[in-house]
DNA sequence: CACGATGTTTGACGTTGGCAACTATCGAGG
DNA sequence: CCTCGATAGTTGCCAACGTCAAACATCGTG
């Protein structure tokens, strides 16, 4: 549901001109202003995962590590192929961050784990996110509060 | 749940129940739920960029051309590079969606602008982040506009 | 044991992304 | 006018991403 806006008032395409108000649709308000928030949050977890000396990419799926996991379900939570997930765990491995273990249930698996000094590091990744966050700057307690809900229930559909 | 907050007095100012007294801090609730829905909106761009045969850095690029800008503008909207640009607006240009104008002003410019192919594409485009979009889907009208004040209040600052 | 399905890796290839060096142009002085 | 420093854009270089097809090991089942 939520599709189609019912009632698209009169659109002027005109150039920012002197049409004052033209109402856009609210869900497309809502899309350009996270698309924009994406974009800063894009921005900000670049400049976090340089502050640690890591890709965006590799700290993005540090992130994900909070407890070991398969590399197929690193891929799939970072939305991409297996085959990519490889070269960045081999790079995270590298450095010492993470750890491959065999699953002792299915060798064809590999258990993808933090070390010592990859929680660490992931721990002080997670802290830089929350304290410069450009929304969570923004907004009081309250306001948390009520994103909190909003995405609890965007996030469980 | 992993790393407990060493001291957490946190005030809830909710109504929640018993459940867990001692709670996430609210700021890293909305961090972490904020990093999720924009790993989300990271694969759904994706998908957009895909059904139009562009790469996720296209349709950003492309996404911000509404109107005529200047590479450099481009560039700090997406915040990369400005030499990043370049081979990315080549692209673009080749599939003739959009066109490089010199600058009357000043001759070191270049303003980049969507041809014709490039505006309709960058709509179709539009539309689809909005219809797709995971965190619109699971909002009602009331709610869309609680969190576009909020996302506006942030905007703004 | 054979066989298809699953998890991971490898190799090939194009795209991103940042940095340093280069060109062209602008704007301000000498 | 001419020189300088700054600015806009490009090029080259190189590491990292990202997808695909293919290979490989292992699993589960018939």
């Amino acid at each position: 549901m939520a599709t189609g806006p019912p009632t698209a008032p009169a659109r002027h395409s005109s150039q920012q001109g002197e049409q004052a108000a033209v109402e856009e649709p609210i869900g497309k308000q809502v899309s350009r202003l996270l698309f924009e928030l994406a974009g800063r949050m894009r921005a900000h977890l670049d400049q976090v995962a340089a502050g640690v000396d890591l890709t965006p990419t590799q700290a993005r799926a540090l992130h994900h590590l909070a407890e070991p996991c398969p590399m197929g379900e690193v891929a799939s939570r970072l939305h991409c192929d297996p085959s990519n997930v490889t070269g960045v765990v081999d790079r995270l491995e590298e450095r010492g961050l993470v750890e491959r273990r065999p699953d002792p249930a299915d060798r064809r698996r590999r258990l993808l784990a933090p070390t010592a000094a990859g929680a660490q590091v992931r721990a002080e990744m997670v802290q830089r996110m929350v304290e410069g966050h450009p929304l969570l700057r923004a907004l009081d307690e309250e306001e948390m509060v009520t994103m909190r809900d909003l995405l609890a229930k965007a996030a469980a559909s």
